[in-house]
DNA sequence: GTTACTGCAAAGCTTTTGCATCCCT
DNA sequence: AGGGATGCAAAAGCTTTGCAGTAAC
């Protein structure tokens, strides 16, 4: 077999601070978000080099993607198992850790692989059901 | 309180086609795999036209659709509680109904209103198995 | 010196919208 | 007859890509 020499992660000063962005945020945010939190800090920054870095760090393994939101992608610093809710109103997504173990019955499996599975709870958040009154 | 007068909602032929596509369909077909399949029927049918009445079923709940797959929309007809197992290679989705409790303590809510959920399982599909030897 | 990354702009996709025309009820 | 739906084209988002210049290693 072939070795496949890895290729170089660079510490590039956009990429930290794309990285340092996510770090511990648990707000899930948009490629936009990100992109306009680091600009701040890097006015030249290009929304290429955001979605470049981010498909990077999902390669490999460093963040998460979340479909849950059909607007636009969301991301997740996060990669220990968990969950999450949605406000169908605003989409604010928040964590939750239920600890459920959810197997599927082998007849239910289609000889699928199952690597994996993503809870989402959707509902409406405190802040909008004042609204809606 | 104001009589809200429903709009009416007429049966044209193309609205019954997309309907008739979608009965029964458990291959989750994206506007696009839609709008082909009609347009053998209705050679003029326009993509608005598909799209404006996902719309319109969606809002009545004859459908649902899915995020489960961040590259297009999908659509669902099947609405009874039900969840699904996407293939990550070929996006292919099937149906999966086990029957699991999903119940958050009340701490990890966060004050949201819980409206539903939805179990997203990923993995490998046999084909992409096959191949990927 | 290499290799990968950045920034810019343009392109690519999916989805939405405006509007004149058409047709279901 | 009248309200809604259709079809077309254009626009609007989000995301990706090509490429020349630049910076990390």
């Amino acid at each position: 077999m072939i070795q496949q020499k890895e290729k170089s992660f660079k510490q590039t000063p956009q990429r930290l601070a794309i990285l340092e962005c996510l770090k511990g945020n648990k707000s899930h945010p948009s490629a936009e978000d990100i992109f306009q939190k680091v600009k701040k800090k890097f006015p030249t920054m290009s929304f290429a080099t955001v979605y470049n870095n981010l498909e990077a760090m999902k390669k490999r393994g460093t963040i998460h993607s979340l479909t849950i939101d059909s607007e636009r992608m969301r991301y997740d610093p996060n990669t220990s198992c968990h969950h999450h809710i949605i406000c169908v109103d605003c989409k604010k997504i928040i964590d939750v850790s239920v600890n459920v173990k959810l197997n599927i019955p082998e007849e239910e499996k289609c000889d699928f692989d199952i690597l994996g599975n993503h809870i989402e709870f959707y509902g409406t958040c405190p802040d909008c059901n004042k609204e809606g009154q």
